[in-house]
DNA sequence: TTGAAAGCGCTAACAA
DNA sequence: TTGTTAGCGCTTTCAA
């Protein structure tokens, strides 16, 4: 590769002072700017990251961690941040866990190898004080870890009252929901928590299935749902992730049960999958351009200033009506940028 | 942060002696050895990668340039291409062109300023010369360049005719096809051209629409395929990608045509779009597993040996036939792994 | 206005 | 078996 050496060379003077044409730096002739700059031209150069990173003590990487890459929620957050690092002139190091997150710190140290200036990890699950020896700044989503770092999230439990109260307008009396634990009290998990809660307070029923792993694809949700609306056949009313909903829709044509006549759906996360669909699922819509520029944001101010006071943001969500809930209806949309 | 000076100093030898212990390499007794490994714990050190690769003369990247992140084909490649990468202990650098990538130079220079050690292009046009200049080996996909580019794809031509050969035999006597550009010929566009010369040779009449961008959501599909199915209300057939295959299925809906008694509808790339609507939707399904595990191959390959002759790769695509063309019939999925 | 030289954190060749 | 030293490509003092 043709370096700075080969490019003072042809230019017949230092290394120093192509160092300083190319960074725009400190005295340069008129001539010796040009002569410099065609040298470049010439030999088509450009200059080696990686060297200038290490003199700079920096990486200009900053660690992206999730749970997968192909469900919309996920591959829409890493579009946005995609865009929001790089006009901050960061590299993404983009780790998938593949769900395999519960407590493992393997990706800490692939990021922690590369000195990541910080990251971003969602809904990841650390011992407090694998946490303590986090050498970079991180933004947690989706999982409050303690006052000392920084975490933004939906309003899950927002998320919940909304689909609950929607459900209830919407005249359900066995409702079913299925999602991740009902134990765990994570802000990605308090939506259920919510939903189950304000059912019970209207005196409604309630199932709550507990999915044995977050890693369903549509089949694993189509067979669960087929077996829980033939269990409860008097079922009307259904609160899940777009994934899963889109399987209930599905599911509940399979059995001849109409949607929403008979059984009204509620999704979560207001993705594509949310839409495509006939009927359109109503869904708790997630502001994931939000999310994702918020985090950078809070991220690039404490790389700045390390004394920045951790901050602790929660996200509105809304709710979008649509044909599963809500007959005859132009779908809503999300809000458009 | 804690370097190798640190972990030598503290166990009481030298840098190289340490570094000879973190690389397994050289003679160490089992003593010193043990005291350095003590002293890495103790400091939780990790090596710094980017001065490891300054003096290797190596970036460990690769990049990876596609013209969006949220299609699902996408997705999938990336998830696949991640998980290859990280196989072989490559660290991914993602370029999003947000499909502007018309002759846009742009991230084949960022890419080069960081050192890559080659790259996937996906869909990526570049002027011939410019396609000279890259000082890294590249894997195409989905356009072929010249002899001397490792080139990847489906086999769109037999996409095509797959998906024009089952129309025909579904009865179809009026297609339209959405798409790209029907002039020219590349790999990714071919499909349509056979498709279109199929359905001449069957004296089906086909009409040939051509998208605008590539970047079309739901809605502005569905726009299309609402004033085109009203422009041509004789329409029994249609062909396009899962996104408009699916728009396509809620606008038949809208204007009450049933699918697939009166509107047969087969999509391109099997994602899930394609899975989750009812009826599924009939596609023509690409393996974006071997897509993705061949261009890391044949990349990997050329990096090891830059003199290894450069390789054109088709890979089959399947047809997968579902509600949306074959009544009553349980959905064929994509082969699992 | 420019050149020379030190050094970022690490590895590897050579000496001891 | 271990220490010393040069150098990866670059930026940045300090001198000239």
């Amino acid at each position: 590769m043709v370096k700075l050496d080969d490019v003072a060379r042809l230019a017949g003077v230092s290394k120093g002072t192509a160092s300083r044409v190319l960074n725009n730096r400190g005295y340069i002739s008129p001539q010796t700017r040009q002569k410099v700059k065609q040298a470049m031209k010439a030999l088509n150069y450009f200059p080696n990251e990686n060297a200038r990173n290490l003199l700079r003590q920096r990486s200009g990487m900053i660690g992206v961690v999730v749970p997968t890459i192909t469900y919309p929620y996920y591959s829409e957050i890493i579009s946005h941040l995609e865009r929001c690092l790089k006009e901050h002139d960061y590299k993404m190091l983009l780790c998938n866990t593949a769900f395999n997150a519960g407590n493992n710190i393997d990706y800490v140290h692939t990021l922690s190898k590369n000195r990541v200036e910080g990251a971003i990890l969602f809904n990841y699950q650390l011992e407090n004080k694998d946490y303590d020896a986090i050498p970079f700044p991180i933004v947690s989503i989706d999982r409050f870890v303690k006052d000392s770092v920084s975490f933004v999230a939906s309003n899950h439990e927002q998320g919940g009252l909304l689909a609950a109260n929607h459900l209830i307008e919407c005249g359900c009396r066995h409702v079913i929901q299925v999602g991740g634990s009902f134990q765990e009290l994570t802000p990605w998990n308090i939506r259920h928590v919510k939903f189950r809660e304000t059912m019970r307070e209207n005196g409604i029923e309630c199932i709550s299935y507990e999915q044995a792993s977050d890693d369903h694809d549509f089949h694993d949700y189509r067979e669960i749902v087929l077996q829980l609306l033939r269990q409860y056949p008097d079922t009307d009313g259904f609160f899940c992730n777009d994934l899963c909903a889109a399987a209930a829709l599905n599911a509940a044509t399979s059995l001849s049960i109409r949607v929403p006549e008979q059984l009204k759906i509620v999704g979560y996360d207001g993705t594509i999958l949310s839409e495509i669909v006939t009927p359109a699922i109503t869904s708790i819509w997630q502001d994931v351009q939000k999310i994702a520029t918020s985090a950078c944001e809070i991220l690039f101010q404490r790389i700045e200033d390390p004394d920045t006071t951790p901050c602790n943001m929660l996200i509105g969500v809304k709710l979008l009506r649509r044909g599963s809930t809500v007959p005859a209806r132009t779908p809503e949309m999300p809000p458009k940028r």
